[in-house]
Parts: structure tokens; sequence; C-alpha cells
DNA sequence: GTGAAAGCGCTAACAG
DNA sequence: CTGTTAGCGCTTTCAC
């Protein structure tokens, strides 16, 4: 009992094996009666395409890869969603992958997915071997960057400023009076997004004048933002404002401050980074920056396709705006 | 400049196409002189199997689908997470689609799958049209099923019992006292997770001879858990415990407990289930149950695999521990 | 408008 | 141990 071939549904109907296909790929190309015969046939038989042989046929694939860092962060999960959602609506099929932010497992996986016949890919961020970017040359892999935006970079990107939209937000902290800022960061290294992060923390501070007081790099989970801000005001009392990374370490911060009696945001101001549905949800809730991820997603989907399809795309850089909440306040004692 | 072919290694390495095959597929069958040979010139030119070609010949696709709910939600993110982790160790691929939450959805993306060539499919619950059953019968794809437990359906399950974990969840909270219990879920319909739940609820309060006081299903979110409890206790405000379905709905209703100036778990208790980073970082942490998601997703990919490759594989169903944590405590005025 | 036939790139007997 | 030879199921000219 093996699976009807499109031969079988040509048999049954009484035509080639040609005409079959051109009823399932273009129906204007067969008469309206034949057509009908072969619909049947096809509905008798519970015929369904081989997709392997179809795209050894037609030499595509329709398929894209993506690897992300990890599914376990609302911020990809949404992002990837959306591109799965667009991608599917374009007739492909989308393959997977997580790296755990393992360069090498990235590298890995991004050669497993060209091998699975991934036509194009969705990438997250800059950091990579080179060989990488030549590999996918080589195999003539078109390529999207997402969750990062950098003009001097080569490729196209959809993505934010990552570094702007910090940089706003702590502006507008040291606005309302902040002087003593720290930060803690998921690590740097291997991590464009997180750097630029930091830069933007960086220029704003540098712009009045000013430094960072203590800069903590923890491992991307609640407990390293809790234990991280009890390491901060160990180390710098002073600091009156703590700006994480990502809105995770900031929740964790926010449960640290709590821990050793710390008021927020009359003691202590805390800001994240993404808007996950968690930094509406903590109390005080998290003033941080808002990511577009359900825009960037479907900008991907659309830029991977176009690439794959015209072999060009437009870079698209979305606004990423900050996004105010009870967490950052009027400092105490502004110095 | 196409990509090489197993031909063209084997031009170069001076042997035949089956050689080359072989060398990489079962490179113990060929001596080692000529094997140095072939991969050199699969290095020289670069060259990468066409997966098409090999799954067409095989008849074997090496992909394994799965249809969850929503990757929006950390539970699921994570069991995925482990699925593929373990799969892609068996030299699998893993297709996922997402129905958030729609049957008619998600039996378009069993179809799609199936049409792709996955071999096997992993399945959130029971709930589901049987002509599904009926196609993946007709089709030969073995399926399994995770998240839920039902010994009395047929078909290989990795899950739990949602009933019964939730059971002894409402009976620790009837001995601290409560006998006014309200209940926030999801739309039982087509959900059977859900409704395992709530029969959970209500067989422990039957067991003490008493009634569910009220019964909300909203949508799955934080907003609908806050509304829902705002809802429960204008019309039940003698509530002294509000189970919840999921911890994003007990989040939400603890944000809800907080606008209406309730303490908890002073005025009112609330629980919730699943046990998501989320259950942790709320104040009062969530009292819930423990999924173990992991270890459910690592089961469930040698289940789909050990299903594939055998045709048979044992249920496997895991224990959901019940997590106490400062949400639930003994009510104000036992009744 | 429809059919015949030649592959797409690879694997798997079967010989040698 | 290695080469020869059929296909796997589908698309796509090129004739009719």
């Amino acid at each position: 009992m093996k699976t009807p071939t499109l031969e079988d549904v040509a048999a049954r109907a009484g035509v080639s094996t040609a005409t079959v296909s051109r009823c399932l790929n273009a129906p204007e190309k067969v008469v309206e009666r034949t057509r009908l015969r072969v619909m049947e046939a096809v509905r008798d038989l519970g015929y369904a395409p081989n997709f392997s042989a179809r795209a050894l046929a037609e030499k595509r694939t329709r398929t894209i890869g993506a690897v992300i860092p990890t599914m376990e962060n609302a911020i990809f999960a949404e992002g990837l969603q959306a591109f799965q959602d667009v991608l599917q609506g374009g007739g492909y099929t989308l393959l997977i992958a997580s790296s755990g932010y393992d360069p090498k497992v990235e590298e890995d996986q991004i050669r497993t997915l060209v091998a699975r016949g991934a036509e194009g890919l969705l990438l997250v961020g800059y950091d990579r071997a080179p060989a990488i970017a030549a590999f996918l040359e080589a195999q003539n892999v078109p390529s999207v960057i997402a969750w990062a935006h950098d003009t001097t970079q080569p490729g196209c990107s959809v993505g934010f400023d990552n570094r702007a939209a910090m940089r706003a937000l702590v502006t507008h902290a040291l606005e309302l009076g902040h002087r003593r800022v720290a930060m803690i960061s998921a690590p740097l290294q291997g991590n464009d997004r997180a750097r630029e992060r930091h830069a933007g923390v960086l220029a704003a501070l540098k712009e009045r004048g000013l430094e960072l007081e203590a800069m903590v790099e923890t491992p991307y989970d609640l407990e390293g933002g809790g234990e991280a801000l009890q390491q901060v005001l160990r180390d710098k009392p002073e600091t009156t404002l703590v700006v994480c990374g990502n809105d995770v370490l900031a929740a964790g911060a926010l449960e640290g401050a709590r821990i050793i009696g710390l008021d927020v945001p009359a003691d202590i101001s805390i800001t994240g980074f993404d808007d996950i549905a968690l930094a509406r949800i903590v109390r005080p809730a998290l003033a941080t920056v808002r990511v577009p991820h359900r825009d960037m997603g479907e900008a991907a989907a659309r830029a991977v396709v176009s690439l794959v399809e015209t072999g060009r795309a437009e870079n698209r850089i979305l606004e990423a705006q900050m996004c105010l909440r009870a967490s950052l306040g009027t400092p105490k004692r502004p110095s």
C-alpha cells in the first residue's frame, strides 16, 4: 500500500503524467473537461505530491532556513512566528535551528540548513566567522540579518538600531537627573546586539561627560540579573540607575533590588530592553525599549523571499521606541 | 557556476558515482586509498549532497514535523527545543508549524507537513478531528501526542496527567482550609489539557462535597487573567482561592487582584500551572505545577524516532509536581 | 491541448 | 572492493 504517484493518477484519469502535472501547477494550461477528470482521480487516490521529487526536478526546495540564538525567548519566538506566517503564505517552508548563542553551533546549523536545501537564510546579528559569509556566497545562498542593523556592513538587513535606541533611553534617564549609571548585560562576546546596546549607553553618558560606574556581564536569565544587581550595588552603592541589556535581566535585577531591600524607583531605577510581556507584568513595570518583533519578522520574510526570487532586497530599518514605565524615576539625590 | 554533483566528484577522483556515494554513506565499504582520493575531491569541489535527490532515491526524508499551538509560549518553546536537540542528534530535521490554537489551521499544517515529507509527527493533546488520525494512518505517518496523557486513547503519548496534577494542587489548597474556589481557564473548547485541568479541580472539590463557585474562560494572556479575576470577585466576593489553568493567566490574575486592592495571599490565594520562569518572578511567587518540559521534549523525540524506525514506541508518563509558593496561603476566614 | 521522453542527483542491487 | 545500471517521482521541452 504505497502512496500514489503522479503516474497512478495519470493512469486512473486516462491521461499522461505531464497533464496531471499541469493540472496541479498551471491549471489554465489544461482544458476544463480533462482537468475535472484529473482532479477527481487526485481526490479518489488521495494523491499528494512528493516534495523531494518536485524539488529535484524543479531544482528548487522552496525552503528557507533560520538560525536564532534560542527559541526560549519571547522576542525571537514572536518575530519568528511572523516570519513563518509570511513565508507560509508565499509557499515556502521554514526550517528552524537554534544555536544556544554558540558560534560553533551556529556555523554547524547554517551548514546543515544549506545542505538541507535552504534557498535563503535568516540570521540574527552580524557576529560571525568570515568563512561563513564566504561559504554562503559560494553556495549562492542569500541571507538577511535581523535584530540588528549596521550600515557599514554589507548584506541585506532588516532590523533596528540597537545603539541609538539604548542611547535615547539613557539620555532620557540622564535628563531625569541620573549621574551614577551602571549596566548589566548579556556577555558582549559574539553578540553584536549586546555590544551595540552597551555602546549606546556609553555614548549617552559621554555626551554629558560621564562614564559608566560599573559593567557586569552575566548569563542571560533572571538569576543572572538578580545577582548582577546585588554585585553592582555592593561595589558601587552610589548608583542610581541600572541599565539592563534586556528585559529578562532587568526583571531579575528588580528581584535583586527587592532582596536587598531597595525600592524601585525611589532608591534605584532599572531599565530593560525588548518590551516583552514580562516587562508589563513585573512591579514596578519596566521602562524599556519596544522592539517591533512582528514587523521585523514580516519584513525579514519579505526580504528573504525577494532575495531568493529576484536576487535583491532592500535594507529595512525599523523604529525601536522608548517605552517609559514606573521602574525609571527621578534619582533621590542627583549629584 | 552550478553546485557540484556526485558525478563531478566521481570524475575528479577517477571513480564511479557509486563509490563516491559509498565513501559518504558507508566509508568502511571503501578501501582507504580510494576513500582518501574521493574525500579530497569532495573538499576541492566543496561538494555538498543534494537532499532532495537523496530523499527521492532513499525514499526517506529524515524529517519530523511538529505542530504546536504557539511558539510564543515558554512551555512549548522549551519542550520543542529539547525535542529538536534530540532529533538533530539522530540525524533528523525538524519542521515546525504553529496553529494558533485553531483546529482548522492545525489540520492544514499537519497535511502540509506530511506533504513536505514528514516521516513522523509531534502533536499536542488529543483534541482533533477523527479524519486527521485516519489521514495519518492512510499516509502511514506515525505520531506522538505530548503535553497530555490519556490511557483510554489509542496512539503513543509522552505526557503527564494534567487532571491528577491539578487535582493534587487543589486538594492541597483545600487542606489549607479553602472552601470557596473559582477557576480561570483558557477556553476549554478544543483544548483537552485545559479540560483535564478543569476536571482535576472539580474532582478535588467533589471529594470534599464542594462545588466550583465560578468558572471563567478567557483568552490566554495576561490581560485575560486580570479581567477574569476582577469578574470572579465581583460575582463571588466570598471566593478565597482562584485556580488558574496556567501561569500566564495566574500572573494576570495577580495583577487583577492588585488593581482591586486585594492582597495575595492574605485576601485571596491564586495558583497557576506550568511553572514557567514568570511564576518565580512575579510577587508573590506563584504556587503552580511544574511540568517537565525538557524531559518531555526529549522523551517525545525518542518516541517519534523509534516509531519511525521500528514502528513501535512506548507510552511514557512523566511526573508533574506540585510547586508551592507564596501565592497560595491559608484563607482568612475558612468557612 | 496533450503526450512522449529526457533528465534532476542520488542510492542500491547486481555483477565482476 | 568497485563499476554498471536501474530507477525514485516529478517537471519540462518538444512534437503532434
